[in-house]
DNA sequence: GCACAAACAGGAAATATTCTTATGTTCGCG
DNA sequence: CGCGAACATAAGAATATTTCCTGTTTGTGC
């Protein structure tokens, strides 16, 4: 669902307010888009069903659910080909603690996301999940400090 | 909202049910809770006001929106003092391309998430915005060739 | 140029579903 | 036995969704 499809101002509204705020009743989408509630969902369908819209999530606080830790970790293969890569990119989504995998050019392979209870529990998925893992040459970990901007999706510009 | 809760089995539910599909409705979660509709609704205005719930987004496909390029940044700055990290912090903040802002411990202080509409258009940003701004030291990019795996915030063990 | 039909998009009204609040009811515990 | 916490039931309000109708645009043949 690549999705190539004419999206005018409304839908652009419509998709920007969903972005910033997904649980957004249909009646109300609808007055910031400027339509009534039945043309406005006809909208919102056709966007879920071409792929514009792919799915929707609440965001939680991770602390509360016992989440602390967040890392980036940077990683480099023996080997870049496809199969190797794929059978890595299958290794890491088994993997729970690793939210997000991305194939990178360059030195480096693949930027993983992960995220742990605490130091202790990452020190041992990393020991024991991640720099083990067949065909890994190197791993560099870096700890998140703090995050001061964590936006959903992309711009969306009026136009 | 740091929230420090007690969340139990029930809670742990609707929390992964609602990271999963942040617009399934409060009768189909409360099905998949082993509840009755009320209290659900009661149990997700809870974990809302305590902050475990933090917000509601629809995913949107990027391309879709003309979003072709996807790039992390890794920024090292020439002063690591507090104000100075911070006027980087709300410098990146102001600039719509940049969707994620993480401080990092070790030699990189930065990494950044940032979309474009193509790399022509990144690589005037990159000159634009990023590589000049005060006390940037360093500015190391890499392309996002492929992502295999773009979980929503963490895992939630049922326990 | 003009009439007409078809396709498209929005609005109004009606219905179905869901949300939300109020009111009992049960269960565990002191 | 009384109390509080959490749930279920039931009713009313809000919302979502369907159906149908209207206006506009587009293209076509005369």
């Amino acid at each position: 669902m690549a999705a190539r499809f004419p999206l005018d101002s409304i839908d652009r509204t419509i998709l920007s307010a969903l972005q910033d705020e997904g649980r957004i009743t249909n009646v109300d989408l609808a007055r910031q888009a400027g339509l009534t509630a039945p043309p406005c969902l006809r909208r919102v369908r056709a966007l879920e069903q071409a792929g514009v819209i792919e799915s929707y999530h609440a965001k939680l606080n991770a602390p509360s659910l016992g989440y602390g830790i967040m890392v980036f970790a940077m990683v480099s293969l023996r080997s870049q080909a496809e199969d190797d890569l794929r059978a890595f990119e299958d290794h890491v989504t088994s993997l729970p603690e690793v939210r997000e995998c991305h194939m990178l050019n360059g030195e480096i392979d693949f930027i993983l996301k992960i995220v742990a209870h605490d130091l202790q529990s990452f020190q041992s998925f990393l020991t024991s999940q991640l720099t083990p893992a067949p065909n890994v040459a190197s791993v560099k970990t870096s700890l998140t400090i703090r995050t001061s901007k964590d936006n959903p999706g992309v711009p969306v510009d009026p136009e």
